[in-house]
DNA sequence: GGCATGAGTATAAATTTTTTGAACGCGGTG
DNA sequence: CACCGCGTTCAAAAAATTTATACTCATGCC
């Protein structure tokens, strides 16, 4: 137990050695001097306790027992490095997006194809994510946020503007016309993104309505199934532009002109993951379409 | 090519930390400090450009990536050390010992079974070695030499005296008896052992009889051939109690009662060669028998 | 809700390991 | 017989690792 794993890279280093007919031809090989190349064998030899080089005065050839110990490991280290420049490589060339199925079928589907085609090389996967707090266990080198770019840990760069407004079904918006906002917003569930999100607290402060402690608040974090509960007339949400179908096909209606400007869509590079190649390649592509 | 295989070891640590659910307990087990994984652990991940593990509040756990790295190493490791602790093993327990085929047959050979009976887990090799230069070649753990126990590079233990004394056929024994040895040598073929040997020179020395220069010596290197040389009267050799049988079979005479009484056999530990468990106990051995 | 707990991290100092650079000794070569 | 190239050695320097300590943060327990 007293010395723990620290021979790996001495043998790494023997097969190195092994492959020149002298210290010194190794040495300059591997930038050493044939001092710290004596010193490294003299260690792993001690190490092991055999002798791995008959020393001349020429020059050194490995003794039955080091070329015994180069067969027995080569093989594995070969394979090590084979292996680990395989998932460096693949590592290199994937890349793992976090973003919402509402953002993703709205937005990203209709222009994937154009980052696909530019980007053949680099293996990109879609990761459904409702929850920030998602990413942390899904091994996302990137994700697409919605909000005001708060509260996110990472870098993070907005790149598509999306105003929120409150949307609603025909009745509702009926409502809301007889009514006016001020009362039928006190009738009416509003639809929430998170527990802690603040976007109606925000959107009241806009445009100068009372702030309202509600117990009626419901909790949709998946935008698309917000939109159909909207739909299907569970309440009002704040969505953006993304729902222009639903507008335009008399689904959901925009029930008033305030919005919350400062809202869209933000590149988020979480703190933990390394910026890698594709990430940036993707990033920046993400930043043109906008 | 700036990094030249120094992660080999962090890997291998990375193994171990891996089996670990946290940098902590890891680092407890490991005689660690925590500090020490975390540092091991960033360098690693630098190096390798991909992050192994999410870091959690209540500890640690491989990220995919994490994972795949660990499935890529653990066998090649676990296959490096199996062979390491086999060699090592198998080192541990055999021995090579370089002797002469003269000695071997008549002095170890005859002996030897008692050796093999008390040691049945040691793998002896015995290697036939003409010149001692040899063993440099031969990854020999053990020399026995004979001589008088001067030019040998390594550990030299004198272990069976054995005075060496001129023996010829009968010919040359009875043309000894007749000139007396001071003319008869002039007339013989001194047979030598090596070309710088000075075993016929010392022993001249012992008998005051005086030093020549002779254009006659015949050098037969392996004391078998040197001997069959004498008995078929190829000239006059320095031989020891070990020709016995010849003696007795009255093949060989014994030519003066002049010896080299400080010549005999040695146990040389050559200074390159690692002193293992075996090699001990056959030294131990080999003097027990003298 | 406050606060002790245990996790990983950060930092600087201490310690260990490795490398360097300049002898040196050896042995083969011209 | 001097020279050259090679491996070794040694002290000093440089680099790497470990330690000790403090810090941040989320969790769990009153």
């Amino acid at each position: 137990m007293k010395s723990r794993f620290r021979h790996h890279d001495l043998l790494r280093l023997f097969l190195e050695i092994a492959r020149h007919p002298s210290f010194s031809e190794a040495a300059a090989a591997l930038n050493m001097t044939k001092g710290a190349v004596s010193y490294q064998i003299k260690t792993l030899e001690a190490e092991l306790g055999m002798v791995l080089f008959r020393r001349t005065t020429r020059g050194v050839a490995l003794t039955g027992e080091g070329v015994k110990l180069k067969d027995a490991c080569q093989g594995h280290f070969d394979g090590i490095e084979t292996q680990l420049s395989a998932l460096r490589g693949k590592l290199a060339r994937s890349l793992t997006v976090g973003v919402s199925t509402y953002f993703a079928a709205r937005w990203l589907s209709p222009r994937l194809m154009t980052f696909m085609q530019a980007h053949q090389d680099v293996q990109l996967r879609i990761q459904p994510m409702i929850e920030f707090s998602d990413h942390e266990v899904q091994d996302i080198d990137l994700a697409v946020r919605w909000g005001n770019g708060g509260r996110n840990n990472g870098v993070v760069t907005p790149f598509l503007p999306s105003p929120a407004y409150p949307v609603g079904n025909s009745d509702t918006a009926r409502l809301v016309d007889e009514l006016g906002m001020e009362r039928a917003i006190s009738q009416l569930t509003l639809l929430r993104d998170r527990d802690d999100s603040n976007a109606w607290s925000d959107w009241l402060e806009t445009t100068g309505l009372p702030q309202q402690t509600r117990h009626d608040v419901l909790i949709v974090p998946d935008p698309n199934v917000r939109v159909q509960a909207v739909v299907d007339g569970q309440g009002i949400a704040l969505m953006d532009d993304l729902v222009q179908d639903e507008l335009e096909a008399g689904k959901l209606f925009r029930l008033s002109p305030a919005e919350l400007s400062d809202y869209g869509y933000f590149i988020v590079q979480p703190s933990y993951a390394a910026v890698t190649e594709p990430a940036r390649i993707f990033s920046d592509w993400l930043l043109s379409q906008a």
